[in-house]
DNA sequence: GGGTGTCTACCTATCGATAGGTAGGCGACA
DNA sequence: TGTCGCCTACCTATCGATAGGTAGACACCC
């Protein structure tokens, strides 16, 4: 992937996190890469198509961060740490909410082809938090486990753009905790 | 307040909730009512105007269906019960997420007096949770009902984006569930 | 009661800016 | 000699916003 490309996606991906799909255009992103915005059409023909590659770029970088849910390494307690870790650096380094909880607020109005990507996006990380509590909890049936999941996953969404919103890193930490709680069962 | 800005208003609400901010306009607006853009722009001088105006009345309609955190004559299980019959509404009736919620994801690309708003929203949220939780558990630290509170929130806001994204309102029962365990303590 | 002025709630027409997208050319490199 | 990567130049559609005008309701004074 040539360095143009690479550039291109690191900017959609900013104006994707800070202000939706609407929110972000072709000029901007050619401005902000010093190219004209016929070249951003040149690797990525429609704004779909670069909206679902940002978003597949984001989701590997993001469950590659994550790891291996099963990891018998880590505990499911440092493992759900591992998970609060990834949402403080994405306020402590990118000021910015994370990708899959922009775009599933928005899902409404997306592109078919986006839409799957968040589709997509949203299951992996539900499917990985299900896996930890199922290592915290043993002895729970599956759809307990993906209740539990879809809890974790959104009480820290909110709690990123909480933070976000109040420019302080605060709820995180206290959501983080409480999210320790739930795993506990 | 006349049919025609009530009118206007409803339809705001609409396009905010299915697409945010950056994903309405004037036109779509008056073409919805039958009036023409300008005409629109005579009730609200601005976009910023309308948004404002959109979430102020939103807060009130929700806050007012929530009611009273401390009335006696519910236990706070049954405010929670509440609260999350609030979303289900949202799903079943309108098909979209929650004004709120949406624009919160939002903040960092809105008008200040719109992101304004959207924090005077959330903290009013906040501040009813964390009251229902200072009733279930009363020897709770003020810090620890907002972190529960916080939790709640994005849960529950998190919860109907996912139904909403699954077409299936299993999300928000599922969620629920787990919140009257987080109340519990 | 008739005329005058003012207000409301809309209209048509237009502004400059920006959106996503396309056709075709130009230079570098294989 | 192609192909790749980027350019200039342009398209149509739409954006938020404004100017100027009009029909009708209402209040006031002579």
């Amino acid at each position: 992937m040539s360095d143009t490309v690479q550039g291109i996606l690191d900017s959609a991906e900013r104006f994707l996190r800070r202000g939706g799909y609407h929110a972000f255009s072709f000029r901007q992103i050619a401005e902000e890469i010093g190219i004209k915005s016929a070249s951003v059409h040149y690797h990525f023909p429609t704004k779909e198509a670069l909206g679902v590659a940002a978003t597949k770029r984001y989701e590997d970088r993001f469950m590659g961060f994550l790891g291996d849910p099963s990891d018998s390494a880590r505990s499911p307690q440092k493992q759900l740490e591992h998970f609060q870790l990834g949402f403080l650096g994405a306020f402590e380094k990118d000021g910015a909410i994370c990708l899959c909880g922009m775009l599933l607020s928005e899902a409404a109005e997306l592109p078919t082809s986006v839409r799957e990507a968040v589709r997509h996006f949203v299951d992996a990380q539900l499917d990985w938090l299900a896996a930890v509590v199922g290592r915290a909890q043993p002895r729970s049936r599956a759809v307990t486990r993906k209740a539990i999941a879809r809890t974790l996953f959104g009480a820290m969404q909110g709690a990123l753009a909480q933070s976000i919103l109040e420019q302080d890193p605060a709820a995180i930490a206290e959501v983080g905790a409480q999210m320790k709680k739930m795993l506990a069962g």
